[in-house]
DNA sequence: GTCATATTGTTTTCTGGTAAGCATATTTTC
DNA sequence: GAAAATATGCTTACCAGAAAACAATATGAC
């Protein structure tokens, strides 16, 4: 995941805030990894928050902020970060990875009858609630539409989406349709065929072959903006 | 995150508020920082405020409240916050464990027809992303109820509010009427009444004389899980 | 009205972050 | 093993923001 001056950068940072409080300049951070200019450290900065190990508000000073270490630190490296704050561990070391991971990638938008723009490379994220996510991977997807509309699921709504292949009767998913349609309905199975039901009566139920339908996640959450 | 600078005010802030309950006046920072004026300080207030680690009533003296503190403060200085007072701990800690979810009281229920249930004291709160709240106060409600189904609430959401007292036109709002209901409605002026309107074709529009209904809060977003 | 507190403005200085260009390693891929 | 892609190093230059100082108002408290 990340490259040796990477991680060493990450670290730096990580022990500068907790011993200091206050994040290293450019011009330090320099120093301390031993360059003879910022702009090395600025590609790494640049790396950093791509991966979202760190989170920064652009043009300010020192704004700079640990989101989470990397999982495979060192066991001699993580004995320290434990060390150095028994208390408070939750905010320190890999921990956060595992209850704390509150934002989730926004694919795209979701809407009956067209394919979810992809969006992906574009790094947006959605910061959500922790309690609403499970196990796995999430993602949220933009609601474009309103073939979901009676199941209280609006155009421009946010919804939390769980990855995952299978699909309980009756629960609301993701489904990609003959490989290239996407979208988010009810499913049902009968008799060896897959209904895909809107919550709209204006829109119909589909009925197709499970071959052609893939669940590519389940829905879990929900957040809307007035 | 923070410049050495703002650092330091906010923990000379926080200290102050522990040990003598009251914030220090500009003048008063200004000589614990050693400045020789008051409009560095209004800038390095300005800052923290803009980076939500304080909130401030404008135009009141003294009136700043320490939000949260520095995710990475060093040890000693978090075993000294945590020996002197326990005051603002729920808040900080509770934003420490993510930065983009604030936690948020859970006051209650609301329906239709009925009053909150008094749960304030009970402490609960609900965390909720940080860009779904806007200026000023808020809390959550469970809704209970379909009185707004067809506004995509349903039973069991739960809603966050911005505590207000005025409204829009149109606005959904939580009001109190006749010092005793409270509900979530949309809310219209017309013709010196006051009109709430659920959205279910089940129940009525209630129109009232201003003096019976006190708006609480604006509805600012909506939470729901699956 | 007076005093203390807040807000705003301007200027100057300096630090810190951004950017582009080019050179050199290092890793990946075929 | 060579080509390609990626990561890093270094320089220079530029610009934005942080900070300090001083001054002038505006506002709230009493």
């Amino acid at each position: 995941m990340l490259t040796r001056k990477q991680y060493d950068l990450l670290l730096l940072i990580d022990k500068r805030l907790k011993s200091d409080g206050v994040p290293p300049s450019f011009d330090e951070m320099k120093d301390a990894l031993g360059l003879k200019s910022k702009s090395g450290i600025h590609r790494l900065i640049t790396s950093l928050e791509e991966r979202r190990f760190i989170r920064r508000l652009p043009h300010k000073a020192r704004a700079i902020e640990v989101v989470r270490l990397p999982e495979n630190t060192p066991e001699e490296e993580k004995e320290l970060l434990r060390n150095n704050g028994t208390r408070f561990r939750m905010n320190s070391s890999a921990s956060i990875i595992a209850d704390n991971n509150t934002e989730i990638p926004l694919y795209g938008k979701i809407a009956a009858g067209t394919p979810i723009e992809a969006l992906r490379d574009e790094n947006e994220f959605v910061s959500v609630p922790q309690n609403m996510l499970g196990m796995g991977e999430h993602y949220a997807l933009k609601v474009e539409g309103d073939s979901m509309i009676e199941a209280g699921i609006l155009n421009g709504d946010t919804v939390v989406i769980q990855r995952s292949n299978s699909s309980e009767n009756g629960a609301i998913v993701v489904a990609l349709v003959d490989g290239y349609e996407v979208t988010l309905k009810r499913i049902y199975c009968r008799q060896g065929k897959v209904a895909l039901e809107p919550a709209n009566k204006n829109y119909e139920t589909k009925v197709l072959a499970p071959e052609r339908v893939a669940v590519q996640g389940r829905l879990v959450g929900l957040l809307r903006n007035y």
